[in-house]
RNA sequence: GCACCAGUGGCGGAAUUGGCAGACGCGCCAGACUUAGGAUCUGGUGUCUUCGACGUGGGGGUUCAAGUCCCUUCUGGUGCACCA
């Protein structure tokens, strides 16, 4: 038989959607299986490669499980709401609802003619609105327990984009979506208040099973340190400076403060500097610098120093001088710092610059040369003289500080709350009334969704406004509360919104009564295994895992962490080792490879590639060799002879069952392919097999390949779909050799073979072995004999 | 700058975690079948001065034994980046 994939898959995938099996049942007495990949953003420009390898390792581990008998749910659904449909839209002069459609069933297409087992029941769409009235009442549940909240602050505003962006969102001063630069910019935005969550966020992982590098990563994401908040007087004022330290054992090297540009203090204390004017233009200096140019002239350090006043150090009252400088963030800490020169790298080279004076209070270094961080024992410290380790004397430290008020122990996270709208059309509406009487009301949950109007102009306001804001329809209501005339909100939620709670819905997608059924959620959840790509860890994941925390506590879900598991894959790179990109023209497009080879053939190739988890490059001549293994597979069935099994091939087999079984287990699918391909040659080899030997074969290929698994499947007379089959199991006893080669060594190098019984004890196989390189052994004596069972002898001689 | 990961034939990559380096695939070489071969089949294929020696980025070490462990150094990738 012949692999003709052109005339094989299309009947298979229809087959499967007639039998509904893969379907998953709620409620069944069979062991749950929830996995989860990503879902697709559904652009314009169709399927990658990429997509294809993201959700093929779950779909192999997806397909094994329901073959193992497990009750598997692996969905799919479509991140939908976003800017690129929007302005391909305005770009088209079309309607984002109109490209949405048409792309969604365009990847649909593509995802089933690849032949995915998911369940295309559950199937969901962030933008519809029986899918955004659920994000907008998590919205407003997290508004009604304040966690949503308005604030003025500077945010990161994207002008070509138009829009505010998060943190996350505008990592090194570049627009996550347009990759212009952004500006700093003043605005009343929405937060989501995470950082109440963020302990928790840490202390999760603790629980769960994610790759290191996924945990490293959110760790440091959230970057929590433990110091002390510590109160300096300023002379000449009533005014009190407020510092966060991670060092307070060093409070006796201060030798100055600084404090950022920004900060409050400067026009409390205006009266009192006589240098204002200079810090001002100072200020004006900074306030043009991106945050990314500020962090990245991180060379040379500028500041100004407050003439006027001076901070008091509260342990010794010396005096000491306080500056202006952009090296101190107003968004960290306190936005003020107490600098050790000696002891800090930065204030060091600040203190080098500035002429300031540079006290060492920890031995240990050469601070005329460097600042050093390291441990040592504590000097010109008063109290602390003499203690010799960082957490002792910041212990003894704190105390001191907390018996006298001046200061106390402290937690601060890098991680910031959640900047959380958009100024543009094609996101879910925020449900909430300004009214000016009462002030922000929540939407009513029984007028969710509240519905994006249907217009045709939404292009983006010029000053960041967004395009609902021009639509009277839409903003002039009534006020929930008192009836009295209001104004909606007219910001729409960011991109994440809809991907932060998507895996609930998928077991319970038609739910109108709530956003799922809590006994549903008690026998799916937690998800059992989620793998997606490393750039989703910081931001989707901790979102996420902050909602359906806060959901947990909410009692809207059962378990704390959605996750249980976390895996990624690697990317594919372009055929040059680059990373596929449209500008460098070295995109794969999955359907060509489809037409060509067939579904199969791309699947495996892509799981033969390398290591999962791993970067490779695509290469277009090595999808031959899968093509050829899997010509090779559907070939076998002219070599099948009766039924049974092959004694010569009995072990082959038993081991290759177990060693496939394992690897996808570990996600080792490249190996478990090569063993496949083994198992193959030593076929061919022999020259036949039997029928049930085929059908343990097809059995093993199946998640891999199962269009031509099912067809070599039905040949055989196998019983029923192979998908639903049983996976074959392997018999420990059958995969162990009866003899075995054991390696000869002298002196830890390779001198011969031999060839013995699998149980032969040490002293026979030591005899066996010096018999076998008697002849170098000559004028020699043995000084040591090593054994390991099974492996090799190594002989020590003299 | 800091942290983590990686570096193995012409190429993608294996190596039961300290025990035969190079599984499997590509490519290449030779042969078979062919009007033909970018199809298929068979055999070969780490390097060299080939009954031997060398060989997992470089240098050093531990060990009977090192791709694997330790030290050092170079290169590449990813993440964080003036976080007090």
């Amino acid at each position: 038989m012949k692999h003709d994939f052109k005339q094989i898959e299309k009947k298979w995938q229809d087959k499967w959607e007639s039998e509904h099996i893969f379907e998953a049942q709620d409620n069944s007495s069979k062991p749950k299986f929830f996995g989860l990949v990503e879902f697709p953003y559904p652009s314009g420009s169709g399927m990658h490669v990429g997509h294809i390898k993201a959700y093929s390792g779950l779909e192999v581990v997806s397909r094994k499980k329901r073959m193992q008998g497990y009750n598997v749910l692996f969905p799919i659904g479509f991140d939908a709401f976003g800017l690129p449909t929007e302005n391909s839209a305005i770009k088209f002069n079309t309607h984002p609802r109109i490209l949405t459609d048409a792309n969604i069933e365009k990847f649909t297409n593509q995802l089933k003619k690849v032949g995915f087992s998911f369940d295309w029941t559950r199937t969901i769409d962030t933008t519809e609105e029986s899918y955004y009235r659920w994000t907008q009442h998590i919205f407003l549940e997290l508004f009604k327990n304040g966690l949503a909240y308005r604030d003025t602050a500077l945010v990161n505003y994207c002008p070509h984009c138009k829009v505010v962006l998060s943190n996350e969102d505008s990592q090194g001063g570049k627009c996550d979506i347009c990759h212009n630069d952004i500006v700093q910019k003043s605005k009343d935005v929405w937060y989501l208040r995470i950082t109440k969550y963020a302990d928790r966020l840490l202390e999760g992982l603790e629980s769960v099973d994610y790759l290191p590098q996924v945990k490293q990563q959110q760790v440091n994401w959230i970057g929590k340190s433990t110091g002390a908040f510590v109160n300096f007087r300023v002379g000449n004022t009533d005014e009190t400076l407020r510092i966060y330290t991670t060092r307070p054992d060093t409070l006796f090297g201060v030798t100055f403060m600084v404090i950022a540009p920004e900060h409050p203090m400067l026009e409390r204390c205006r009266d009192k500097i006589t240098n204002f004017s200079e810090l001002e233009a100072y200020r004006e200096e900074c306030a043009k610098k991106t945050e990314f140019q500020r962090t990245q002239l991180n060379k040379d350090k500028t500041g100004v120093r407050i003439d006027g006043i001076c901070g008091i150090n509260p342990l010794n009252n010396k005096e000491i001088p306080i500056y202006v400088a952009d090296y101190v963030m107003m968004g960290y800490g306190t936005g003020a710092i107490m600098a050790v020169p000696a002891h800090d790298e930065r204030d060091w080279e600040f203190a080098k610059k500035f002429g300031i004076d540079i006290i060492e209070v920890i031995k240990g270094g050469d601070i005329s040369v460097e600042a050093y961080a390291g441990d040592g024992e504590m000097v010109n410290s008063d109290f602390l003289n003499g203690y010799n380790n960082k957490k002792d004397s910041i212990k003894r430290m704190i105390e001191y500080l907390e018996e006298k008020g001046i200061g106390e122990e402290g937690v601060q996270y890098k991680m910031k709350d959640w900047a959380f709208n958009r100024q543009r059309y094609w996101g879910e509406p925020i449900p909430i009334v300004h009214c000016e009487h009462c002030g922000m009301v929540p939407v009513p949950e029984e007028e969710l969704p509240l519905r994006l109007p249907d217009v045709k102009n939404f292009e983006p306001g010029e000053g960041g406004e967004s395009p609902l804001a021009k639509i009277p329809e839409f903003v002039n209501c009534k006020c929930p509360v008192c009836g009295k005339p209001a104004k909606r909100e007219t910001d729409t939620m960011p991109q994440w919104a809809g991907s932060s709670w998507y895996f609930l819905r998928y077991v319970d997608p038609k739910n109108d009564k709530c956003l799922a059924d809590p006994e549903k959620l008690k026998y799916w959840m937690p998800v059992d295994w989620y793998n997606g790509g490393m750039e989703h860890v910081t931001r989707h994941m901790i979102y996420s895992r902050f909602w359906h925390k806060f959901l947990y506590d909410m009692g809207e879900v059962n378990t704390e962490e959605p996750y249980a598991k976390r895996t990624a894959q690697g990317l594919i790179l372009g055929p040059d080792g680059e990373k596929m990109s449209k500008s460098r023209g070295n995109v794969v497009d999955p359907n060509e490879v489809v037409e060509q080879y067939g579904a199969d053939v791309l699947r495996t190739y892509i799981l033969f590639m390398g290591d999962y988890g791993a970067a490779a490059p695509w290469n277009e001549n090595s999808i031959k060799g899968c093509r050829r293994f899997l010509d090779r597979f559907c070939g076998l069935t002219e070599l099948v002879k009766g039924e049974g099994v092959t004694p010569e091939l009995e072990a082959s087999f038993h081991k290759t069952v177990k060693k496939v079984n394992l690897d996808i287990d570990e996600m080792k699918f490249n190996t478990a392919i090569a063993a496949m391909m083994t198992l193959i040659n030593e076929i061919y080899e022999h020259g036949s097999l039997t029928r049930d030997e085929l059908l343990t074969f097809a059995g093993i290929l199946c998640p891999f390949a199962p269009h031509a698994a099912e067809e070599v499947w039905e040949v055989m007379g196998g019983k029923g779909l192979c998908s639903v089959s049983e996976f074959p199991t392997w018999d420990e006893a059958k995969t162990e050799d009866k003899s075995i080669e054991i390696v000869v060594q002298l002196m830890g190098k390779l001198r011969g073979k031999i060839v013995v019984p699998a149980d032969i004890s040490k002293d026979d196989a030591i005899a066996l072995a010096k018999e076998a390189v008697a002849s170098q052994l000559e004028g020699h004596t043995v000084v040591k004999e090593i054994y390991v069972p099974g492996k090799l002898v190594n002989l020590v001689i003299k």
